[in-house]
DNA sequence: CAGATCACGCACG
DNA sequence: AACGTACGTGATCGGA
């Protein structure tokens, strides 16, 4: 056993040397544990750097252990994914895992939950429910109550704690040079996973009384403690893929867009490669095309697919529909070469984070699953296991909902209940169409696609400016529009007004469950550059629209929730295989099935009592039967 | 010459 | 610019 102890951090760093000291490690940390009620912990994984870390397939080189404020134990476990130890040694390290799983009655801490677990179930085969409550993650804690700051450990411990964990990165870099662990000094690794844990153990208490503070301990027990487990299990089990189809369809996306571009080189006359943006500015210039787009970006004028298709109205060019396609190809093919890639098994596995966006939603990393293209070429690869289906939710209209709550509009209000048709109600009002709300589906469709838009717009904040632009109109009558919008649901006006005033006056938006998005410094700003400020305006218009998202994100994750409480009392099978922020996808065992959908409909649809938020429920083989009809 | 960074474009709700 | 995200590609640039 070594001794590494830190004087600026006033505690012990005991490092093992060998098995009997993991031996000794082990004893005194249940006992410690045991007796404080708390065990903070850690891994150090071959990756330093965030971005190439890959939990279920890093090397576990070691971990470190913290239950009080003054020592913290560290050692080793793996170099290049074979233990350190012999089978005894290895079997106690099992063991210990096991046991901090099992033991609920001790708090575990860790700086990342999803990540640490992820490890542990690499070494015992065993991971936590949703319905655990004896695990917290000081990361998520941190974003709840400061989402506009960074949430790395090191960071925090210099915010909350006066501690300085930047020294052990610095001295780990120093001595490695490189970004990879295990060519380290163990012991300086050693010392750097301590730190680790000890500020995850200081920082636990911190943040806690903070959020106590803050009203924020509702929101994190009820909404993300549980939603890390239940998402732990969903990243763990990964989704099926149908790598055949992948590859054949790789095969066929290679050849069409070597075709194209065949084809395109052959009408302008040279070789050229169409994802460059330079190449292409060329390629339109010895067309005389480039004078009919008026979009400009930093280094010349765009030539997107907006400016392609505006160019395609005007006339009969082979070339720009072309170009059209080979982009959408280019673009299913990066996603089809994404999936072969990081499939392993024929199983995709996405990192959800609880703290990437500012309005808590998720988002996913590695691949992101939550922007697949629409319709069923790249979603059809995505399968249920043999035995089982897809069970596919989606909330309708959820946020026009999620305003009609808040803002108590009584016409907006009335249109769900009765089923009705908002997007017809708003088209009749703003385009004065005299017909039924039934009628404009038929007669007015692409009225009824722009009034679609209209309110959609609204909660984005629209001006008058990009409303004409969006439906092609003028300005005056866009500003008509909005204002016939606003005549219609007063209370949508009332309640965008509302949310004005009280952000500038307390510099931060609440929704119904706690969730808060902070504006500091927003009174001053105001005060000094008025209300037409580009980037006063900017904030007004976040702040509403985090109103709207967040309550409808932080329902559809409560729903999820719900119904795996109720799948797991009822004794189903069913797990989460991927959130779409409205969208939710299980993976239900066939004889179980009728009974999630019962489930899944009471427990979604009433999250907030006396607020219905209807579901579309569909049972599907590939998350491609969505789009087959 | 590998690697970081920027600009662009585009996929989703 | 109308809110919130992730990421692949090409071009460019400066340091080993």
């Amino acid at each position: 056993m070594r001794e590494l102890n830190d004087p600026d951090f006033g505690a012990r760093f005991l490092v093992a040397e060998n098995g009997s000291d993991v031996l000794s490690f082990i004893r005194l940390i249940k006992e410690g544990a045991s007796t404080s009620g708390i065990l903070a912990f850690d891994f150090e994984t071959n990756a330093l750097k965030e971005d190439r870390v890959n939990p279920l397939e890093d090397s576990i080189l070691s971990c470190s252990f913290c239950f009080d404020d003054k020592v913290a134990y560290a050692f080793r476990l793996q170099s290049k994914n074979k233990w350190l130890y012999d089978d005894n040694v290895v079997n106690c390290i099992k063991e210990f895992y096991e046991w901090i799983l099992n033991n609920k009655n001790i708090k575990k801490v860790i700086h990342n939950l999803k990540f640490d677990l992820k490890l542990v179930w690499r070494i015992v085969g065993k991971y936590p429910l949703v319905n655990d409550s004896s695990w917290e993650d000081t990361m998520i804690m941190a974003y709840l109550l400061d989402e506009n700051n960074s949430v790395g450990l090191k960071r925090l411990a210099s915010r909350y704690l006066n501690l300085d964990g930047f020294k052990y990165e610095r001295m780990v870099l120093e001595v490695g040079k490189i970004s990879n662990m295990s060519s380290l000094d163990w012991y300086i690794v050693s010392q750097y996973n301590c730190a680790d844990s000890f500020m995850t153990y200081k920082l636990y208490y911190v943040l806690l009384d903070k959020m106590k503070a803050d009203d924020l301990f509702d929101l994190y027990e009820k909404l993300c403690r549980p939603l890390l487990l239940l998402l732990l299990e969903t990243e763990i089990i990964g989704f099926k893929l149908d790598i055949d189809y992948l590859k054949q369809k790789r095969m066929w996306y290679r050849d069409k867009l070597i075709e194209l571009e065949r084809e395109m080189s052959k009408i302008v006359g040279f070789n050229f490669n169409p994802r460059s943006v330079k190449q292409l500015r060329k390629v339109f210039e010895s067309l005389s095309l480039s004078g009919k787009i008026d979009k400009f970006g930093k280094t010349g004028f765009s030539t997107d697919k907006n400016v392609l298709a505006k160019l395609s109205k005007q006339g009969d060019l082979v070339f720009v529909d072309k170009l059209l396609e080979f982009k959408k190809s280019q673009k299913i093919s990066e996603f089809i070469n994404g999936l072969l890639e990081k499939q392993r098994d024929g199983i995709i596995s996405t990192n959800f984070l609880l703290n990437g966006t500012v309005t808590g939603r998720l988002s996913s990393r590695e691949p992101n699953l939550q922007n697949l293209p629409r319709g069923a070429e790249v979603r059809r690869a995505f399968i249920s296991r043999d035995g089982c289906k897809l069970v596919i939710a989606d909330f309708e209209q959820i946020e026009l909902r999620v305003a009609s709550f808040y803002a108590k509009d009584k016409t907006m209000l009335d249109i769900f209940k009765s089923g009705g048709d908002i997007h017809s109600r708003t088209a009749i009002e703003c385009f004065k169409l005299n017909c039924s709300e039934k009628e404009v589906k038929e007669k007015y469709p692409d009225l009824r696609v722009k009034a679609k838009g209209v309110n959609f717009g609204i909660l984005y904040g629209l001006s008058p400016k990009s409303l004409a632009e969006y439906i092609n109109v003028s300005i005056d009558d866009a500003k008509d529009y909005i204002s016939r919008y606003f005549y219609l649901y007063t209370g949508i006006k009332d309640l965008i007004d509302k949310t004005r005033s009280s952000v500038i006056e307390n510099e931060y938006v609440e929704n119904i469950f706690g969730r808060k998005r902070r504006f500091l410094g927003l009174k001053n700003l105001v005060k000094s550059k008025g209300l037409n400020d580009e980037e006063v305006s900017s904030h007004l218009r976040e702040a509403f629209n985090f109103l709207i998202q967040s309550t409808a994100v932080d329902i559809c994750n409560l729903s999820i929730i719900n119904v795996k409480k109720g799948v797991l009392e009822n004794n189903l099978d069913a797990k989460l295989l991927v959130q779409v922020h409205d969208e939710q996808i299980w993976e239900v065992v066939n004889s179980g099935v009728e009974r999630f959908c019962s489930i899944l409909k009471s427990e979604s649809e009433e999250v907030i009592g006396g607020f219905k938020t209807p579901i579309d429920l569909r049972i599907c083989n590939s998350w491609g039967d969505k789009y087959a009809d």
